[in-house]
DNA sequence: CGTGATACTGATACTCGTTCTCAACGATTG
DNA sequence: CAATCGTTGAGAACGAGTATCAGTATCACG
């Protein structure tokens, strides 16, 4: 007798989360749509943000907004990890380090706010982008 | 003979200008129509829009992206500085601590990045949304 | 002034990412 | 098998932002 159907494992949802795990580029949901048709060719656009959204809420996956009016991306690393985001081919790494706890206490303390996370985007080149004057062309964006 | 026209200041971006001077709480773009409508009532709402991008195009204002899935907000206080964003009301407050220079270098040392810049939003709960458990009403979204 | 060139405006149509609605479907239970 | 209920896919709806376009204001110049 489950008294709470936590997460159904549907065929399509684990499309999704296949594709997010396998993914690197931090996708948006466009682009995950895109590469879960090629293993479940009939899933419908609102089945695969409806499976995003789950993913999100039950801790399974991350939403991030990278600050660069582009759509959220998501992310199968539900490790507290900031990014850099490169301006030009739009590529989107992880970053580990993160903000030193005393500089949030310290804001806490100014602003009055009680401090429950940060999000932090880096902005600027890629090491692709900075070399290559092509680089791999211009990805997403701008 | 004027070879570039830089900026003319007309009354309804004078209007969209003194709108974003008088805030101080990172209107959208929806809430700086909304209010601009009081002293230049016919305006339209492209003509807002219009005006809010050659605004930050000309450096008299700044677009911010909060993090929180809700439209761009604006930013009559161009100096470099960072926001709170209370997940509650949604109300966002100036933070005016930067990121350790050291950070930075370290970051762009690990990732390979030429790092141009960062958007850091904190998330959390202004101080009259701890106390007042009704606050001032959940404004925005959430 | 009048004239044309150019910039700006407001209404409206449009785009596009995302969410909503709903009938059909499928798994589960008994 | 029948009843239940979550899930699905199609398509409609939504909303922020953009493009289009005809009309208007501004300006330089004669
Ligand atoms: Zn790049
Ligand atoms: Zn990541
Ligand atoms: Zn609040
Ligand atoms: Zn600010």
């Amino acid at each position: 007798m489950p008294e709470r159907t936590e997460l159904r494992l549907t065929p399509q949802r684990g499309a999704v989360l296949e594709v997010l795990k396998a993914a690197d580029d931090h996708p948006t949901a466009a682009e995950v749509y895109e590469r879960v048709r090629v293993a479940a060719p009939g899933i419908g656009s609102a089945t695969v943000y409806r499976a995003l959204a789950l993913l999100v809420s039950t801790g399974h996956a991350l939403e991030l907004s990278l600050g660069d009016g582009t759509a959220a991306r998501y992310d199968a690393n539900t490790s507290r990890h900031d990014h850099a985001v490169c301006e030009r081919c739009g590529r989107a790494v992880d970053i580990d380090q993160p903000v030193p706890d005393g500089m949030v206490a310290e804001i806490a303390r100014r602003s009055g706010f009680t401090i429950t996370g940060y999000d932090l985007q880096f902005r600027g080149l890629c090491p692709e982008c900075q070399s290559g004057g092509a680089g791999q062309g211009p990805g997403r964006r701008q």
